[in-house]
DNA sequence: CATAAACATGCATATAAGCGCATGCAAACA
DNA sequence: TGTTTGCATGCGCTTATATGCATGTTTATG
């Protein structure tokens, strides 16, 4: 079956570029449910130490550590070696930003691609 | 190590709120390249079938009609059953929503109990 | 009424991810 | 300088997920 409709190289572009803001590897950093209690401790307590946020939560400190290094890698937190201790913290403007910009980009694809999407 | 600093009842429950709308299976159903193809496609073609979905990419059609499944049980596609044929299309106003709401949500946690966090 | 089309689903398999334990390493400490 | 502390990382285990094939079901088609 082919497409009667006509796709301009515009839609396209937007297309794509919602597809490059979408990244898998963020949103696989967020579905995990360890990780986000991880992000409710350091949003409530601040800047925080591998060893206290392991404290208050059920898997072994290992674990924790891992899951930190990855949402750093993501970008949505801050980590900082201060002498022996690893101290991370919310990276509030990468994680705002990210969020707000594929709002932005999918309320411009809806808009502008999609031609069932009527905003 | 115990913290020094005074949870607000008013605190905790915004930080609840954020991490009730981190849904992680939303998450999850972002986190797949394939899905987002998938999204790619209805986007810029709208409504579709499953058939004529599947054609366009080069996974099995019976791999496509359960990616298509997950992304309806979540809510970001609205799916019709029209005799043999099943349709999907973007529930653009459920998945704008829940993004909308989730940045929401983050931004006020951050303003309001994220001690580090300077917006 | 037999056949084909469109799809859902059970099954097996491969890959990825979370987890805890043990180990190694660097920095503080006695 | 030997010991403890705080972490990173390798390893094996277990579970989850993606994939394709085969099958069953429903609806159209000859």
């Amino acid at each position: 079956m082919t497409m009667d409709t006509t796709l301009t190289h515009k839609q396209m572009k937007i297309a794509e570029e919602l597809v490059d803001v979408l990244d898998s590897k963020f949103f696989k950093t967020l579905s995990e449910p360890v990780r986000v209690q991880i992000l409710k401790f350091i949003m409530l307590n601040g800047r925080a130490d591998i060893g206290t946020i392991a404290e208050h939560l059920p898997q072994d400190r290992s674990v924790i550590s891992r899951h930190l290094n990855l949402m750093h890698e993501v970008g949505i937190l801050k980590g900082e070696k201060e002498t022996r201790h690893m101290f991370y913290e919310i990276n509030s403007q990468v994680f705002l930003d990210k969020m707000v910009n594929i709002t932005e980009k999918i309320k411009k694809c809806m808009a502008e691609c999609c031609p069932s999407c009527e905003l």
